[in-house]
RNA sequence: GUGGGUGUAGCUCAGGUGGUUAGAGCGCAGGAUUGUGGCUCCUGAGGCCGUGGGUUCAAGUCCCAUCACUCACCCCA
């Protein structure tokens, strides 16, 4: 038996390298006054289909969806924003003090075929900003992704930034980028790309398709007033934050609920699949599904991808969790001392453990080594009679005598020593 | 869904033109005058050679299929 096609387990140490990622981001969510919102892992199909798009990838061929028994059709959810916009019309929240400022963790599925760093099963964390369309917003939340960038070391990356304005004016754009297309060569996939999305062709990467797009309209060029003073709004703002960004007429979302603000933030680090968060202003989501008009804002950012960049620039390697004890233990009697050492220590709060396997010293002191412990705690036949143990700092090889009382002490004032 | 590459020990990989008991390094287990880890040395365990079929006296090796992994396209996290 093998794990699904393009799923997989994450273990240790890969686990504890994930658990105390997600802390830190909790953390900056914490600072930025974000609260969690989790919701189910698989929603009706039809909220996809209104919230994400009838003619995007993924609800085309990308999503797990299914009849349950009762025959209702389900999908494992492939985003995080519609189930969050749901929510927010389910419970009301619009009539909380406004915006509300969300965040979630959690798993998403999209049945694709398998790439590196892209997953059937991937996890994202992602904020969504609900009830306001201030470009303070925008900026917010863009500053807040990239806090998370910043908080990991992270230096390879750059901002793309550009604007698809309102459902009113990308209308008129989306008119005026078929008229100048229509009757160009294009390849098949554009082809098809003008009847259905005609924004996609603007970032298809064959190169004769790059060539006709020369000369064509810009969306930043065609929206309307408002728009335009929003999109100047973020940029100030962000400009004033010290952040630099790269304009990206080019930069279309695949999903039909964004307008206005759009980004990604891209990296080197992780070939074709170079986007580790990205996300934009989705103003007409919520009325799409049936709820009131409440404009948002958010980010979706991949775990996996963040993780691998951090491996890429070498930034995992602080991140390491520490045992502060190893009990060695040698002889039957002493075994049952040891153990009773072990409790104790544990109790006092300390990270410790022992070799169970009833092993000789060396090999007991072996695994000492390999636990990565600050200290071995070594319990002989002398020691045991006389009450006492050898403490061996692990690293420098030194070793005190502690007598069985004083133990806890000692270890409390080893890891304040570390701690300076 | 489309195209390329790859499947041999826990991991990384060797195994010319088919030929008898399938190898290395690392890791793992045990040990090197019976109380001390890391370095060194010795010993050991561990392999339906991805799976199924075919060609052949003979297949890890050749052919087909299939699955998986991988890279790219599409699209995204």
């Amino acid at each position: 038996m093998k794990a699904p096609r393009g799923t997989r387990d994450i273990l240790p140490p890969d686990s504890c390298l994930w658990n105390k990622v997600e802390g830190k981001i909790r953390e900056k969510y914490r600072i930025y006054n974000y609260q969690e919102i989790k919701t189910p892992i698989f929603e009706e199909t039809e909220l996809f289909v209104r919230g994400v798009g009838g003619t995007t990838d993924i609800v085309e061929k990308e999503m797990y969806t299914f009849q349950d028994k009762g025959g209702r059709s389900i999908t494992l959810r492939p985003e995080g924003t519609a189930p969050v916009v749901r929510a927010y019309i389910e419970h009301k929240l619009y009539g909380k003090s406004q915006p509300l400022k969300l965040y979630y963790f959690g798993p998403m599925f999209r049945y694709e075929r398998p790439q590196a760093w892209r997953y059937r099963q991937h996890y994202q964390t992602g904020v969504e900003v609900m009830g306001g369309d201030s470009p303070f917003i925008d900026a917010e939340v863009i500053l807040l992704g990239i806090e998370i960038l910043k908080e990991f070391n992270l230096q390879n990356w750059v901002l793309h930034l550009n604007s698809i304005g309102c459902s009113q004016c990308r209308a008129d754009y989306k008119n005026e980028l078929i008229e100048f297309l229509k009757d160009k060569p294009l390849c098949r996939d554009c082809e098809s790309r003008l009847e259905r999305n005609p924004l996609r062709v603007l970032d298809c990467k064959e190169g004769n398709c790059q060539k006709l797009l020369e000369g064509v309209p810009l969306v930043t060029d065609h929206i309307c007033q408002e728009c335009g003073d929003h999109f100047r709004k973020v940029q100030e703002i962000l400009s004033v934050c010290g952040l630099d960004f790269r304009l990206d007429p080019f930069l279309v979302r695949g999903l039909d609920y964004y307008t206005r603000t759009a980004f990604e933030v891209k990296t080197k680090d992780l070939g074709a699949q170079d986007t580790i968060f990205g996300g934009g202003r989705y103003d007409g989501l919520s009325e799409e599904i049936g709820g009131p008009r409440a404009p948002g804002m958010g980010f979706g950012l991949g775990m996996e991808r963040l993780l691998l960049a951090m491996k890429q620039e070498g930034q995992e390697r602080g991140i390491k969790s520490y045992l502060d004890a190893y009990v060695v233990a040698v002889g039957d009697k002493q075994l049952l001392q040891g153990w009773n050492t072990l409790r104790e220590v544990r109790k006092a709060g300390f990270s410790a453990d022992m070799d169970l396997m009833g092993r000789s010293l060396k090999s007991q002191m072996k695994g000492a080594n390999r636990s990565g412990a600050r200290y071995a705690l070594i319990i002989g036949e002398e020691e045991a009679e006389e009450g006492f143990l050898q403490v061996r700092d692990m690293s420098s090889g030194e070793q005190d005598k502690v007598q069985k009382e004083d133990l806890v002490k000692y270890l409390a004032w080893g890891k304040e020593e570390q701690g300076k």
